[in-house]
DNA sequence: TGTACATCAGTGAACGCGCGTTCACTGATGTAC
DNA sequence: TGTACATCAGTGAACGCGCGTTCACTGATGTAC
């Protein structure tokens, strides 16, 4: 073959966008997501400005990319946990809560870790902008993810409790969002969307400093919380 | 007294100023709060860019008064709502959950009348800014009236049960942000903490959008957690 | 009631800035024979 | 291996724009005697 899949050229190509991409992050940091400009990355990367045209076609496309690129890493930080358990332990993913503990800590390390990845995932919506199909495609992944866990939390006699329920009735009515796994039952779609609003819930709020001056342990509140969703 | 407490021309000051506020909410709805704009608030009104630093001596002073009047906007509703079944109902609050169901819909109401209001308030942290202390006290208020709601929510034989609980214990000791309810027990403080957390978590994922097209109803799903708050 | 003065809303011109984006061009890197 | 050509990264100048903000000024509104 001569044609080797990744030419030098191609190789420096992306070398450059990973590098503009990750100077626009340190640019979001700073001040802000709406604040992020072509020139000042092409500035503080030594460029002039309209070289970053040769990398990305304008200012829209790189948030997009960010965008794609922050919900990627958080669906791969959870299909790594996913992976992970389903690899170790006896009976391939095991049962009870334990995935679903897992999760949620992943999900807060890496909240943590990347507050603004976190915040453009979650954060204020911008008005008008639409997120693409392939960005949806994204949350579905983690959501199938989320739903396994759920799963194997939810196979008890309380199961059909919560079905009783009037979410548990609605919820069987509307499952488009669980497409991916037809088969969950009405208390393994209630105790995901739980996880998903009330951990967002949480860390929302520690991460946009609401807690700050509350001489508050938001580690404690967050634990709790998931403590909360498997009783 | 010859002094009137507001002159014509002190009540047209108040006028333009709330005209301009005004105009200020609505291009925020359009186009986020980070693309608000004096020059286009004036031109709007049909004055001359300028003019408005008659009314607010910068943009800084603009945005801060509009996080104020959303937090004072939100901590009247839950006043009301508090002030209300304080002269209704037998017993002066009453006990039981219902303060708290009452104050879980005043909230979602108010955000769904006032989504940019709601994310101003708790929406994406603007890197560097922080809150002058007359907005902290807002917040204050807010949480002294919930607190109330919640101490009548949490007179039963569980209270002692939530104590014993780690997060019940960090909370007895870290209690400075009630500092305004002294006495209240860690059950009451920890279902102040989780109606926060929680109702947040959900309306925040449904005014961002991230419910639409998965064919499932909010309002279910907000009714739901409220219910779970207070078993 | 009438006049003289002070206050204050609003204007238009101007400054400097940084933005996104286009365009014609240079020079280096890779490719084909 | 050497030469001719094509590709492509990056530059600098330029365009038009809207922004926040200052300043000197006009004209209307209110106040004091």
């Amino acid at each position: 073959m001569t044609g080797r899949t990744t030419t030098p050229r191609e190789r420096y190509r992306q070398q450059v966008r990973a590098e503009v991409k990750e100077k626009a992050w340190e640019q979001i940091a700073g001040s802000g997501a709406s604040a992020l400009s072509l020139n000042a990355i092409a500035k503080q990367m030594g460029l002039s400005g309209p070289a970053l045209y040769r990398y990305f076609a304008n200012r829209d496309e790189l948030i997009t990319e960010l965008v794609r690129d922050a919900y990627r890493d958080l669906a791969d930080a959870f299909i790594a946990v996913a992976n992970e358990r389903g690899a170790g332990g006896a009976g391939g993913g095991g049962g009870g809560s334990e995935g679903v503990v897992a999760l949620a800590r992943a999900l807060r390390h890496w909240a943590l870790r990347h507050p603004h990845r976190y915040f453009l995932v979650y954060g204020t919506p911008v008005p008008g902008y639409h997120a693409p199909p392939e960005i949806t495609a994204i949350a579905s992944e983690m959501m199938a993810v989320l739903l396994d866990a759920c799963a194997a939390a939810t196979t008890g006699p309380a199961a059909g409790d919560a079905g009783a329920r009037p979410l548990g009735e609605h919820l069987a009515n509307h499952r488009e969002w669980a497409a991916d796994r037809p088969d969950a039952p009405p208390a393994t779609l209630r105790l995901a969307l739980s996880f998903w609003t009330r951990l967002h819930g949480a860390l929302s709020l520690e991460l946009a400093g609401h807690f700050t001056g509350m001489g508050l342990d938001p580690a404690v509140l967050f634990a709790a919380e998931v403590d909360a969703l498997t009783p």
